[in-house]
DNA sequence: TTTTGGGGTGAATCATTGTTCAGTCTTTCG
DNA sequence: CGAAAGACTGAACAATGATTCACCCCAAAA
């Protein structure tokens, strides 16, 4: 034998896999999903197109790695959020919160990953990011029934509502952009806190208490 | 001259131009939006691909007459049901059932027409039938708070998260099938009455009057 | 019935992209 | 250094699907 996977190889081939995915961020970031195409996105890695697929056996796996990359942070996210609440509804209200502060920030990634349209067989991948988080809502609300302070509801129908409106109100592609610099920062900030106090209350939150939650919430998820 | 487009001519183009859209739509309703192909729905149609060119300039054209359609009907229908309500908060109850009722009465193509990611040409003449959904809606929020129904708000967003909130969880991928022939009606009649009455919560109507609206009202949409 | 002009046809073409693979380059180690 | 084992390259290929167009057909009018 002469030659084998010594450290610095292995040091390389991981750093090259990262760039890849890095560069199909990129691309989802500038162009949506749409423009994730291996040619331009190997291009972008600084390799050619043949060694993308070293490194993944399709595209479909490669955007299933963007989307479990992009999904494994977000979602670590909003359970941090949660946890650090004092309560189980604030733990709600916290990680709702941090998903839409979080995907306000990245708005094109955001909905690329998780909503816009692609072909059938990409799909299945993103839906899994979809379902974690429904999941992630679902347990919290549970949570919160639970310990008296949510009326007993489908938890189910209830964390997709939470999150249709999350998605449809922040990141759609009807959600206003947010104006001028200046303005950018407190408009985005408003924005999470009317969709969050929206989805709250469709829980059955009542609105003084709901209102508290969120503004006490929302600023820690931001940062 | 020797041809004319004499009255029968004219029918047999308009029947044919109809039976396109016609053989789009259904092909969306069983596959969603990337079935609709031209040579296949040429076939469903009774003609060549070739002919679908002499009706429509680009297959983009198409998809468009098909947005328009649906949405002119499915808006026409909102719109009745809403304005037999009694008051401007049950109109809004009405609406919104009215949409989730028949939205979920046929969940593909719903969802292929509204929701279900294409490329990026024909992105855009389904956001107007999202708009324009989503302008309803506000019309009707913005009476109800007129009215003294519902707390003053930023209209444009609750309109948008009321909408998403019914189609994530009516017609979004991860909602649930109803399950068997037996219990479906009486299924599909809980999950819209749910949705809305999250969403009219949602909006600042307390639970218990919610609650009556949405019974009151979500019958007479599903018709 | 014949002329005439638009309508219809559908195989061929074009364009886009994911995927492959024969040849080349790099790294390791005797 | 030189052989061995992988990794990398990128042009070529394949598959899909929209669009075109040279030719045929049919209804209307004379």
């Amino acid at each position: 034998m002469a030659y084998r996977r010594t450290e610095n190889v292995v040091r390389r081939l991981n750093a090259r896999h990262d760039a890849i995915v890095d560069a199909a961020r990129d691309a989802a970031t500038e162009g949506g999903m749409a423009a994730i195409q291996i040619v331009p996105v190997a291009a972008r890695a600084g390799v050619a197109a043949g060694t993308v697929y070293r490194y993944f056996p399709s595209k479909i796996e490669l955007i299933g790695a963007l989307v479990e990359s992009e999904s494994e942070s977000e979602i670590k996210a909003v359970r941090r959020a949660a946890d650090a609440a004092p309560g189980p509804l604030s733990a709600l209200a916290a990680g709702v919160a941090t998903f839409g502060a979080r995907a306000l920030r990245r708005r094109r990634l955001a909905w690329a990953v998780i909503a816009e349209p692609i072909d059938s067989d990409t799909e299945s991948v993103r839906l899994k990011y979809r379902r974690d988080l429904a999941a992630e809502f679902e347990a919290r609300i549970r949570a919160a029934i639970d310990g008296g302070h949510l009326p007993e509801q489908d938890t189910e129908r209830a964390a997709l509502g939470m999150l249709g409106a999350m998605l449809e109100g922040l990141i759609g592609p009807l959600a206003p952009e947010p104006g001028d610099e200046q303005a950018a920062h407190a408009r985005l900030r408003e924005a999470v806190q009317t969709l969050t106090l929206f989805a709250l209350r469709g829980l059955g939150v009542v609105d003084a208490h709901a209102r508290g939650l969120v503004v006490q919430t929302v600023l820690p998820g931001e940062g």
